[in-house]
DNA sequence: GCCAACGTTGGC
DNA sequence: GCCAACGTTGGC
């Protein structure tokens, strides 16, 4: 079991949007670029995942779960690109914002922190579990 | 809306 | 294979 973020600008696909997809999940398609495609290639269903809200909200809002290993994107006949699916599972009771995640020293080298232009990125257990305890999720 | 950081592209 | 130019992302 491994823990992932995806981080997306709710204007183009928001936690809502995922919602909507119900358990049929949906591609995390869009991704051009070979660090983020990498860490898909990586994944296997039933790894974790937190949702972040980038750009106005600045959140993980989230809890998401991989339900497709890396396919092709459908989005685009180049073979390079590929994506998983992915579905939502439940909101975090209380979202986590940046700044908290920031001011978490235990969070201090999240790829979230270090590298914020990287839309799919992996989490350590212990960061998984420190965010999760801060959105008031049990467990 | 601005701009810094970063990744990609293409000329040499 | 280097590197300048360019485009994109996302925090502020």
């Amino acid at each position: 079991m491994k823990f992932w973020l995806f981080k997306s600008e709710p204007s183009t696909w928001s936690w809502n949007d995922q919602v909507a997809k119900g358990d049929a999940g949906e591609e995390w398609d869009g991704v051009r670029n070979y660090q983020a495609r990498n860490f898909m290639r990586e994944m296997t269903p039933g790894d974790l995942g937190f949702f972040y809200h980038s750009q106005k909200d600045r959140e993980i809002v989230g809890i998401v779960e991989v339900s497709a290993p890396a396919h092709p994107d459908s989005t685009t006949d180049d073979a390079r690109w590929e994506c998983v699916d992915i579905k939502a599972v439940e909101p975090l009771p209380a979202p986590v914002t940046l700044d908290a995640i920031k001011a978490e020293p235990r969070l201090a080298d999240m790829v979230l922190v270090r590298n914020s232009r990287l839309s799919v990125q992996p989490v350590t257990a212990e960061e998984w579990d420190v965010i999760c305890t801060m959105g008031g999720k049990q467990g």
